[in-house]
DNA sequence: GCAAATATAATAGTATTACTATCACATACT
DNA sequence: AGTATGTGATAGTAATACTATTATATTTGC
């Protein structure tokens, strides 16, 4: 599997850069270092001319990479969504019973990332923490219609799509398979916000994981044969 | 109801203003007119420059109002949830049996919101639309941690509360009241967001309601009796 | 191994933002 | 009438979010 991985690269939206940042060592090393800034100082502070400084290269050389740091993120946030799909598809691809790929499912969204060694330049965990702290930030803007006209949301928007397809398998008849996706994916998001900032509004913590709850929510939802 | 309304002032946090902007027609226009600028631009693009104009007022005069934009979204997002949390209240406070008041507590909290002449420079209409589109925004910082210990979040955090305990009344069982509450109250506002800009990340749309899908959601998750 | 192409770095410059400070004027209150 | 208070106008600063230009490396193609 290590093998396999090592040859396959995270295809993101070409509009999100204006030269792809895995074309050479600069555009790596904006990429690494952007996701430890980011994590370090969060998106608001986060500006090329800091990264460049960070990186001892120039803002005007981030600028041939990334228009904006607002495209920056969307190339992070589709390069994670992306790399999730990855592993949703090879953890669930091979299960046929509906039931457990959609238990496989909701734990691959829903458990604590680990570092994956495959990609050196990326730290996930990290990554992870960026996209819980800012990712609703990337389409909570005037621009979001054009942008998804554009494509730049195509890699979550699948993902929200695969696991709706799931819960469709597991129940036929269940009248919201859309937004109980859309909201296990968001609110995994939002319960491990809670756990680090708001603990007294969520009953996650580090006994309890996220993954319990929403398979509890979710199953919970299925096959409640409201004809019968 | 009506004359009971109007004496009511809603009790936002002192520390988000400088000045009471209820206690002066300016501070009611500039708050008045955020709403409907915030609105058409979004938070991004507002400065105070611009809404001075737009009022005919002066950059600086809003300064005394508030410290800054973040703090005016403060306010604005405090009003909303402690407006709602009047209504939610106000609508359950009677209500004995207790899946019956859950039930109302989700329908306030999920359905459209209309105009309430109660509060005559407030229209919360609109504010519910900055709510969808910019309220994650008020704590996905790197300062929430300093602001919660504020009191910045204080209402939303006792609507959350609420919910909570109205959902442990319909089943003392249930492992996650904290996170089921939140994922109510944040899971409406991303619904709400999808059918306006992601509509097939969704099932909700003028037929269903995000009401109906959010009942079903919370009420099929109690009393499942899993010891039984 | 050298010329040409390309990538990167350095510098400068612009418009806008997010303020702060000062002063002038208007009104309100006593 | 005199003082406090609120508002408006102007100016100024540091930082941001870029663009443009030029210089200097580095790579590559022959």
């Amino acid at each position: 599997m290590k093998h396999l991985l090592q040859t396959i690269k995270i295809e993101v939206n070409k509009k999100t850069y204006l030269k792809d940042p895995e074309s050479s060592a600069l555009g790596k090393r904006i990429v690494e270092h952007s996701i430890l800034l980011i994590h370090e100082i969060g998106f608001e502070a986060f500006t090329f001319k800091k990264l460049g400084d960070r990186i001892s290269s120039n803002e005007s050389s981030i600028y041939r990479y990334f228009e904006n740091k607002h495209k920056l993120l969307l190339y992070l946030t589709s390069w994670y969504w992306g790399w999730l799909e990855y592993q949703l598809v090879f953890a669930t691809n091979s299960i046929a019973d509906p039931s457990e790929k959609l238990r496989i499912a909701i734990e691959i969204i829903s458990k604590p990332v680990v570092l994956d060694t495959s990609f050196s330049h990326i730290n996930e965990v990290l990554l992870n923490n960026i996209i819980i702290n800012e990712y609703s930030k990337s389409y909570l803007t005037k621009e979001v219609d054009t942008e998804n006209k554009e494509g730049y949301f195509e890699i979550y928007k699948r993902m929200v799509l695969r696991i709706s397809e799931m819960i469709i398998e597991v129940d036929q008849e269940y009248p919201f398979p859309s937004s109980l996706a859309s909201t296990a994916l968001d609110g995994t998001l939002h319960q491990y916000f809670l756990t680090q900032h708001f603990p007294s509004l969520t009953n996650c913590n580090k006994e309890v994981t996220p993954t319990e709850y929403f398979s509890h929510l979710v199953f919970n939802s299925l096959n409640k044969n409201t004809n019968g």
